[in-house]
DNA sequence: CCATAAAGTGAATCTCCATTCATTTATATA
DNA sequence: TATATAAATGAATGGAGATTCACTTTATGG
């Protein structure tokens, strides 16, 4: 036996894997799904354009990747969040803040990620990550309703027009230049916070 | 001089210009703006590639015409309705309610028009277009603060939170399939008209 | 009917990228 | 060091689709 493969090369490969993801996803942050080309993301990783397919069988795929990573670890950060504490008020308020922190890091990722027709890869996990999303917002709601804090409404359909509105209020083509001032970024959180809270409240 | 132009052939060619748009219309209203190929639209309207470039420079140019005369019908509708009527609840309701009617007869085209990236004429047509959404949502709520029905907040960002909730609930990913039940349908606007009303609400 | 000018045509061209693959380089064991 | 195997390379290929243009058809007025 000639070869085999050691720890070493398998460590340099799933940080050559991290960083090919990492490339897609700065270049999603930049321009939106349009912006991943095969041969940008190898040159940003640092490796000849032929490498990035003994990652990924294509660029579907890869996009996909990267979409799965971001989003489960955005989901997982939001769920912690709404799982803090007992008052549904303040839980609602605490999701909707990271959403808006998050989301303002990279607004054209978020964009991308929650908007952005892509193939039908991409699609599928929107779903996935999206159902995510209003899961989380539906059970804030339902524990809200239980307690006699929240008026009783169909908490689906509640949880879509929440995530809509903060998304579209925060990253929506006619959200402010949220780079631009911390005050301007705070009104908008805290109109957004007042908005929905008032929306669901007994 | 053995040639002008007559009626009969500019009402021609207007009419001509007209299949165009609607061809590239319905080619967006199926599958988004990706789904317009220059050779589709022109099969679609029943003339040859080429022709198409004798009335519109780009494809670019085309869609962006596209998206400008559907979006500005629309607003016209739309401010049609908001302005009718001194009750700024009821008109609320109607401008959700009109919006509603006509985003589900073609909600994948619905999605384009508001979410859908596209080329940077499109974005810039974008813009006004939601500008001009926005202003119409403004005005409502400036009417009902002034009459003390609502609450005094800033009208831009809660423009924007209500805009992103209805379109988020009745054409997002999540949305339910409206083909389906007209009762459906019916629960799902009045919920989101009820959840709008109550976070502008006094 | 003829001459002129525009409208219409669609195959050919051009561009942009995703994907492939013959070749080179690196790693592991004997 | 020599051999075996895998990883990496990047130029070449292929396909999709926007755009062009030499040619054909249609309309107009004399």
């Amino acid at each position: 036996m000639a070869y085999r493969e050691t720890e070493k090369v398998i460590a340099r490969k799933e940080d050559k894997r991290v960083r090919l993801i990492s490339a897609a996803r700065e270049l999603i942050a930049e321009g939106g799904f349009s912006s991943v080309q095969m041969s940008s993301v190898a040159a940003a990783a640092g490796v000849a354009t032929g490498t990035v397919y003994r990652y990924f069988p294509s660029k579907a795929e890869l996009v996909a990747e990267v979409f799965r990573v971001v989003t489960q670890w955005e989901v997982d950060v939001m769920g912690q969040v709404a799982a803090t504490g007992d008052n549904p008020r303040v839980r609602l308020e605490g999701a909707i803040a990271t959403f808006a922190k998050r989301a303002l890091m990279a607004p054209r990722l978020a964009y991308a990620l929650i908007f952005e027709p892509g193939d039908p890869l991409v699609e599928a996990e929107r779903i996935v990550f999206r159902r995510s999303y209003a899961r989380i917002m539906s059970e804030i709601l339902k524990d809200g309703i239980a307690q006699g804090e929240f008026i009783s409404q169909p908490v689906d359909i509640v949880a879509n027009c929440i995530v809509g509105g903060f998304a579209e209020a925060l990253i929506g083509p006619l959200a402010p230049d949220h780079a631009a001032t911390q005050s301007e970024r705070e009104e908008t959180i805290s109109t957004i916070v007042n908005f929905c809270l008032k929306a669901v409240s007994k």
